[in-house]
DNA sequence: CTGAAAGCGCTTACAG
DNA sequence: CTGAAAGCGCTTACAG
């Protein structure tokens, strides 16, 4: 195997000429003419020469020939699935995108589950997903970091106003009579007992408290807590979810059990998804999408004013 | 601005030996001395010297150090928020994960318009997704290719039975009873006429002749279709939607001109996603994930067996 | 317009 | 164990 890829020496001497000549003739630069460029770019193309990205860049100083700038959202899901099944991993990635805009900026998709090891290329930033306080600290001593969702103190991040989508949802199901309140609630994360306080406060104090469960956003822990929840307090006339998904274990809960949703029981969910649109579910919207962008643009431009929360919106269907 | 960043010669003359002992010193070789390393590595540290990876990509013939591998997820699609509304895009990047496991491959996501310039630093290749003949073809010329859906010939691709799947809708509609049947179709991609043409199939020479309407896959385009398809054929007791986002908008339709879905009118929808689930759609699942990882399988390997068809199953639920 | 030469920053046989 | 030297493949002043 001695056929090596060929190189600019042995274009310049199939052709006849010097290196440097057949540097510039390559390079279409002044200074070439008209027979040597020909003739070189003529061998050059039988040869089938290919610059050497790497010694290009040595020699020219420039970053690496065409090697794109990258930035990397990283998941922290335990399931190998989460792209399939939570709409918000794709509204993050499009809110992304949005912000790449037209720059030549690589968006590198990642699910971790450990803190990968150091790395030899690290990209111009990273945007985390659901990146706990010791992770998220962690990359954000190795690079240019923005969570969604609040991760470890001192690292940037931008979230929707989940305490006050909370509140929302509470008022909406005491606005519509609704008496007899269930919840399933989210997991153990800042975003999760943000909404779950925003929630509860609004019932602090009220003649009935509310009916909770713990689920973990996902459908299967939702579904087993609603119909736990249910068993518990079987006159529940409203149910609140910590999230899209969760509210569609709920509504499996419900359809499983013969209630009828609205009518018997309201159901309201949490994230304002594809998700809540296709089930006709009622929903606290969160723009996740201006989220995710928001958080790129203040990677792209730090100086930008650092990112905040965002306000959500109740988004009413027909299931409440 | 002279301080560069400094570089090995820096280091050696700092620690008063060549550059070759440096350079065995850092990179922990056979042959330095205990002092040497020592006392290389300290004055490193304290320039803060980092090896200069094109260099060293240079020198040893590797490839550029710490350089990741990475394929590329191509995306044609018009809407810029193709990944936050359909999911399929989710679920074929779930796929893509899964089939580069624990390999250090970084999965880069880019939604494209037009065939962008000759990259300087191509992929190791590429997944396309909706990219048409030629582009698709050029992609091919440029680097490895697999396509999910067919592109142009001669392009390797995997794809669901999308005929067999039409066929199944059709059959199931037949034999629930259903006598005057709709169909909103997608765009005239090969997909969607591979479905459209399973599905008239079973109908050929049936005494009511199948209601058609053309849609793009689009909610929006679903919704508008219906309403004509409603209009102009009042009596529909079933239609057949060539997506689920499209179902989606017939379900809209349906809802807004008072219709009950199922009692009244039937609805089946192609894609198996989560909004199917949500809607309690009935509807065409397609394994987009298997596809996907059937896919990058075959970039990863390109000896493994052609990638193929991959068979749909119905999944009957509360709308038919 | 063209070629000889130096250089990008690092590595690696080869002597010593 | 250590240093002088050549080389990775390309570019770019500098003469001519």
């Amino acid at each position: 195997m001695t056929d090596q890829r060929p190189t600019l020496a042995d274009v310049a001497r199939a052709a006849g000429v010097s290196r440097a000549a057949a540097s510039r003739a390559i390079n279409g630069a002044y200074g070439t003419s008209e027979a040597v460029r020909q003739r070189v770019r003529a061998v050059a193309a039988e040869l089938g020469y290919e610059p050497h990205a790497v010694a290009q860049a040595l020699a020219t100083g420039r970053p690496s020939a065409g090697r794109r700038e990258r930035v990397e959202v990283l998941i922290v899901d335990p399931d190998p699935a989460a792209l399939s099944v939570k709409p918000f991993y794709g509204r993050a990635l499009t809110g992304a995108m949005r912000a790449l805009g037209d720059r030549d900026i690589a968006l590198e998709v990642r699910r971790v589950s450990t803190l990968p090891a150091q790395d030899d290329d690290p990209p111009y930033g990273r945007l985390l997903i659901n990146v706990a306080g010791a992770a998220g600290a962690a990359y954000a001593r190795r690079g240019r970091v923005v969570a969604l969702g609040r991760s470890a103190p001192g690292v940037a991040f931008v979230a929707p106003d989940n305490d006050g989508g909370g509140h929302q949802a509470a008022v909406h199901l005491v606005k519509t009579g609704r008496k007899r309140v269930g919840a399933v609630f989210g997991p153990p994360t800042p975003c999760a007992q943000e909404r779950r306080d925003g929630f509860l406060r609004v019932f602090a104090g009220a003649a009935q408290p509310v009916t909770a469960a713990d689920g973990d956003f996902t459908y299967a822990r939702a579904y087993a807590a609603a119909r736990e929840l249910l068993a518990r307090e079987p006159g529940l006339d409203a149910v609140f979810a910590a999230c899209d998904v969760t509210a569609m274990g709920v509504l499996r809960a419900l359809r499983e059990t013969g209630r009828r949703v609205a009518d018997d029981v309201a159901v309201v969910g949490f994230d304002g998804s594809t998700l809540a649109e296709a089930a006709d579910l009622t929903s606290v919207y969160m723009p996740v999408e201006d989220e995710a962008a928001a958080a790129v643009q203040h990677l792209l431009d730090p100086a930008l004013p650092a990112p905040a929360r965002l306000p959500t919106t109740l988004t009413v269907r027909g299931s409440s």
